[in-house]
DNA sequence: GCCGTTTTCGGCCCGACTGTTTTCAGTCG
């Protein structure tokens, strides 16, 4: 898992050195690799392992040359290429990439005609004007580059999904009520609803693009101009993110929006499929080379079907199998947006959250859950005041009474309880066999080795009352790496001993993520979708857990809350 | 460097915007 993490980005770096270099093509096909190995949840020393070199090369990008790399890095911890390249360019001119603007080629040149070879350079260098000496550069180009070292040194960071969601949604509204707008669509990366965002971005349809831009560049969010033009406007707005606005017009919906969604590596592979066909792909539509004519613009599902595809959930637009899928016509039925009967991983003020549990369940109530359960943290959780043997006794005792107070709704006792470093949970059995959900989570000992950390879990995956794995990597986007451990040996066992694991819907977490996801469906291991509220607003959160299982590709059947009541009952409750 | 029911060689997505340009290369989405 890390090592695929480390040996991807390599690849990126090895990706950029030969851009730096002038080399083409290979700089696609590193980036590609490294795109595969980020995305797949074995860990390349496992598969060299097992399987040598043929193993890595089953792999989509990766042949021979980049296999040998692969195997050399497992092997030795170094690969020579990648060695070599470091010692022909400095660090600081790939660094120069990071300035917005900056590519390739202008790095290179002023590294090789002026020999900038770090940040502190460039700047020095565009403070003194010495950089307009250069042809192709001017002034404005100086000016640029001191404004792109100043964003290059705030550090932008991805942004959380579920936190700029809802922001986005309202940035599209006011979009929406600009003179002569049709309609507006979020796109990119938060309509694929990827757990973290670079930027936000927006289509919008109308007839006269130029004046929606203008009005666009003035609203009240907008804090600076980065480009502007008829159809495409990117500025910085205020909230710090950049927002990218397309407007196109409305019979090109279809065709803009497949566009605008992407991703990327999905757009290049239905467009190279295009070409394969006789056809060209597009933002204003799929045309026969032959007759010019345009096939299918109008809607999304018009464009896919002219590619002789299934129509493809912006959820799954990854290039990561889904459109193999999606011309066997085998794209599976997505979990829906409204399908989750209740929560099973939310807090109360009993612990670390911020609300009373009547609150919570009154909320509970209010979203039309058929059962929610109440699940504080466990005794040796000090910091987050969870509680010993006797306050969940007197926390079931209220439960109890508000099960009186509120019979429409279905209360399960519970607890999140944590996972020892002895792999014991944090309760004794005649404490959990009062519970009607456990979950079971490790909250301490994340550097613990792999090897510790597995058995740490097979042990509690031993405990009968254990019901589902919580945040199973433990991952905190922007802050903590997931814990590592085998994790197909876990999900194999999470199968057989019948636990589920958990899609975890906090903004910061989003654990499992897709790939686990999948891996877990593969290893027919069930998943819970559930918020980890600790507070009745994070209630809303569920949507992003959703969203995140349908990334990765889930069922409806996949998701145990997905059951009614009834049907929850009797296969998961015991 | 990768890849193949039109290829084991010769392709590899395609268009918008900008600056420094007299006609377009570079960067980006
Ligand atoms: N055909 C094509 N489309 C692209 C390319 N780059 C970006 N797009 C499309 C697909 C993207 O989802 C969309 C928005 O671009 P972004 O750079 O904002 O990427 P995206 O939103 O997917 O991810 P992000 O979270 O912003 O990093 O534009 C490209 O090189 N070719
Ligand atoms: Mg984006
Ligand atoms: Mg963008
Ligand atoms: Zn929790």
């Amino acid at each position: 898992m890390a090592i695929n993490k480390e040996i991807a980005a390599i690849f990126y770096a090895i990706a950029d050195l030969l851009d730096l270099q002038g080399v083409e093509w290979k700089p696609i096909a590193f980036r590609k690799a490294a795109r595969t190995l980020e995305n797949y949840s074995e860990p390349m020393d496992k598969i060299v392992k097992a399987k040598g070199i043929k193993g890595v090369m089953e792999l989509p990008g990766i042949g021979e040359g980049i296999g040998k790399k692969i195997v050399q890095y497992v092997e030795e911890g170094k690969i020579d290429e990648y060695e070599e390249l470091k010692k022909e360019i400095p660090a600081g001119v790939r660094l120069m990439l990071n300035v917005p603007g900056m590519g390739p080629k202008k790095a290179a040149r002023l590294y090789k005609e002026l020999k900038i070879d770090s940040l502190e350079k460039l700047e020095a260098f565009a403070k003194e004007g010495k950089i307009r000496a250069l042809s192709g550069f001017g002034e404005k180009s100086e000016q640029d580059i001191l404004m792109g070292l100043e964003l290059v040194k705030k550090g932008q960071e991805r942004k959380l999904m579920g936190i700029i969601l809802p922001y986005a949604r309202e940035l599209a509204k006011k979009i929406n009520s600009i003179p002569g707008v049709q309609r507006v669509e979020l796109a990119g990366s938060l309509r694929r609803r990827r757990e973290t965002v670079k930027d936000i971005d927006i289509l919008a349809l109308a007839k006269d693009g130029k004046k929606v831009m203008d009005a666009f560049v003035k609203l009240p969010d907008v804090e600076k101009v980065v480009s502007k033009g008829d159809t495409k406007t990117a500025v910085i707005l205020k909230m710090g993110l950049n927002c990218d606005l397309r407007v196109l017009s409305p019979e090109v919906y279809g065709a803009g929006l497949v566009h605008f969604t992407g991703s990327k590596e999905h757009n290049v592979a239905l467009r190279m499929l295009a070409i394969k066909k006789g056809m060209k792909l597009d933002e204003y539509g799929l045309f026969d080379n032959k007759s010019g004519k345009n096939l299918a613009c109008k809607n999304e599902e018009d464009v896919y079907a002219r590619l002789g595809m299934q129509y493809i959930p912006p959820e799954m637009r990854e290039n990561t199998g889904e459109i193999e899928l999606a011309q066997q016509k085998k794209i599976p039925e997505l979990i829906g947006y409204d399908a989750i009967h209740g929560d099973l991983h939310t807090h109360t003020n009993w612990s670390d959250g911020a609300n009373t549990t009547e609150e919570m369940v009154v909320r509970a109530v209010e979203l039309g859950y058929d059962y929610y359960a109440i699940t504080d943290h466990s005794k040796s959780d000090v910091i987050a005041n969870g509680l010993n043997e006797k306050r969940v006794k007197e926390h079931f005792k209220e439960i109890d009474a508000l099960q009186k107070k509120f019979p429409q709704i279905q209360l399960l006792k519970g607890a999140e309880v944590a996972i020892l470093s002895n792999g014991k949970l944090d309760y004794g059995a005649e404490t959990l066999k009062e519970m009607d959900i456990v979950v079971g989570s490790i909250h301490s000992g994340f550097k613990t080795p792999p090897k510790e950390m597995t058995k740490r879990l097979l042990t509690a995956m031993e405990n009968e009352y254990l019901t589902f794995l919580g945040h199973p990597t433990g991952r905190l986007l922007n802050q903590r790496n997931p814990y590592e451990y085998d994790i197909e040996k876990i999900l194999e066992t999470a199968a057989s001993n019948r636990i589920a694991v958990e899609v975890n819907a906090f903004p910061s977490r989003m654990d499992f993520d897709a790939d686990h996801i999948r891996l877990a469906l593969q290893k027919k291991v069930k998943l819970v979708i559930n918020t980890d509220s600790h507070s009745t607003q994070n209630l809303d959160f569920m949507e992003f857990g959703i969203a995140q299982a349908r990334r990765g590709w889930a069922k409806k059947e996949d998701v145990l809350n997905a059951l009614p009541w009834k049907a929850f009952q009797r296969e998961v409750l015991r």
